[in-house]
DNA sequence: GAATCACCTTGACCTGCGTCAACACAACCT
DNA sequence: AGGTTGTGTTGACGCAGGTCAAGGTGATTC
C-alpha cells in the first residue's frame, strides 16, 4: 500500500503567495524548488538561531510563530517583531555573518531553511527572484520605521491599537478572522515590543475591555470595534494644543 | 589650457571604502564606474525624494548631511536617521516602487545617482557588489534594531549618550574628530530621532555638562569623558533587582 | 544697529507610565 | 485534591519626562 507522497516543494506549498516564491512564473517556480535545503522543526520555547551564531541561510517560516529579540550588553531585552507562516527570518545576519538577534518559537513551528549562497545563486539568474529578495529585505525596512513611529511617538494606547491591528491584519491575510485573535505571546513580550511594561499592557487591554472595544479572556482577543482601534492609532494625543 | 580633469567615477572617489564599492577589486571597481548615472546636489532643506515619490534609484551620499523621516496620517513625525558621507539612502523605496519616508538635507549636500536598475543589473554579474547590496541592506535592518532598543528600554540620558558615541564614532571613521563635533540637525530633531522632547534634549545635555561630561556651545559638542557615555549607555537603570 | 527669526535654555508644574506588591487564574504535576 | 509554576490583573504611589511659558542667543536682513 503506497500512500501518495506529497513532494515537499515552494511550488506546491499553500504558503507560495505569501513567501519566497512570490511573483514568480510556474517556471520559475520550479526552478526555486531545491532552494530550500531542508525543513527543521523548533519546539515552543526553543530558537531556530540566537545571537552570536554563524548565519548560514534564511528561514521560512512554514508553520508555528516566532518573535525576534535583541539584547543590549547589560540584560536589557527588546523583542524587535513576532513572525507568522510566510514570513522570512534570518536577514539581521547577512551583514556580518553573524546573527545579531534571537528567534525564538513562541509555539511549535517548522521552517524552510534556505542557505542563503543558494538564494544569491539563484537569483543571479532568476531576475524575479532577486527583485523579491530586494523587496523583502525592504519591506523588513519599512516596517521597522513603522515600529520607530510607534515607539517614538504614540502612548500606551495607540500602540496597542496598532499592535492589535497589526496582527490581525497579517492573521486575516492568512485565512483567520478579521476580528478574533488568539495571541502567542506574553503581557511581556508585548510590552518589550510596544516599548511598555507588562502592567501597562495588562491594564490597556482592561480599559479598551472595560470601553467595549475588545473583550479579552487571557490570550483570547475579539475585536468588537475595530473603528474606534483605527481611530485611536491615527487620532493623535488628541492635542487641541 | 587644459585644467585636469579628474574623472568622476566610484574607482577614484575617496569614500570607496566607506560606500558601495567596498570590498570589489580594482578590475570589479572599474565595471561599477558606470553605475552611477549622475551626481545630484540637494541645498540644505531641501528634500532629495519624499514619501509617496516613485522610487527609482538608490543615492549614496557623497558630501553633506542628511536627515530621512516617516510620518504617520495624522501630523506625527519621526527622523529615523541622520546620514552622512559614504551611506546610502533610498532603501524603503524598493518594496513598492514608491518612497515611503523623506530625505531631506541639513547641510548643502551632493549625492551620486545609482538608478537601482543598474545595481540590479550590475549585480548579477559581480558577485562582490550583489553580497555588497545585502550587506547594505541588512545593516540597516540591524542598525534599527538598535534605534528600537534605544526607544524601548533606555531613559534620556542613556539615549542622548548612546546617539553622540555613535555620531562621533561615525565621525571618526570619516577622519574627523573623536571627540568633537558640529551637530546638523535641531534638539527638535535630535528629540524626534530618540523619542523625546526638544526641552528634554537640552536639559539633558545641560545635565552632562554640568557633570563635566561634555561641553556644549549651541551645536558644537566636545565630549570630554566618553568612558562616561558609554558607562551610562550600558549601565542599565542601575535596578538592583 | 535695530529688528526679525529660528533655535536653544531654563523653570514650574503636571501626568502617563513605571514600580512595587498583593492576589487571581489556569495548566500541569504528583 | 492540593501544590506549584507561570502568567495575568489590579491598586497605590512615585517619578521621568512632557507641557507650558518666559526669556536668551546668534545669525540675517534692512
Amino acid at each position: 500500500m503506497t500512500i501518495p507522497s506529497i513532494k515537499v516543494a515552494c511550488s506546491n506549498c499553500n504558503l507560495r503567495e505569501l513567501c519566497m516564491p512570490l511573483g514568480l512564473s510556474a517556471d520559475e517556480l520550479q526552478r526555486i524548488d531545491d532552494l530550500v535545503a531542508i525543513r527543521r522543526k523548533v519546539t515552543r520555547g526553543d530558537s531556530l538561531f540566537r545571537n552570536g551564531d554563524k548565519f548560514n541561510a534564511l528561514y521560512a517560516i512554514r508553520t508555528g510563530f516566532f518573535k525576534t529579540c535583541v539584547s543590549s550588553e547589560d540584560g536589557r531585552d527588546q523583542v524587535t517583531g513576532f513572525q507568522m507562516a510566510g514570513e522570512i527570518i534570518g536577514l539581521d545576519g547577512i551583514v556580518s555573518d553573524l546573527h545579531t538577534c534571537d528567534a525564538v518559537a513562541l509555539e511549535d513551528a517548522e521552517v524552510c531553511v534556505m542557505p542563503f549562497d543558494r538564494i544569491e545563486e539563484l537569483s543571479r539568474d532568476i531576475n524575479a527572484l532577486q527583485r523579491h529578495v530586494h523587496k523583502i529585505m525592504s519591506r523588513e525596512i519599512v516596517r521597522e520605521h513603522g515600529v520607530m513611529l510607534l515607539l517614538g511617538s504614540m502612548r500606551a494606547e495607540e500602540r496597542l491599537a496598532a499592535f492589535l491591528l497589526n496582527l490581525v491584519q497579517r492573521l486575516h491575510a492568512r485565512g483567520f478572522s478579521q476580528s478574533e485573535l488568539v495571541l502567542r505571546m506574553t503581557r511581556e513580550e508585548i510590552g518589550s515590543y510596544l516599548g511598555l511594561k507588562l502592567e501597562t499592557v495588562s491594564r490597556t487591554f482592561s480599559k479598551f475591555a472595560d470601553e467595549g472595544i475588545v473583550e479579552v479572556k487571557q490570550r483570547h482577543v475579539r475585536i468588537l470595534n475595530t473603528e474606534a482601534l483605527k481611530l485611536l492609532v491615527n487620532a493623535q494625543t488628541c492635542q487641541t494644543h
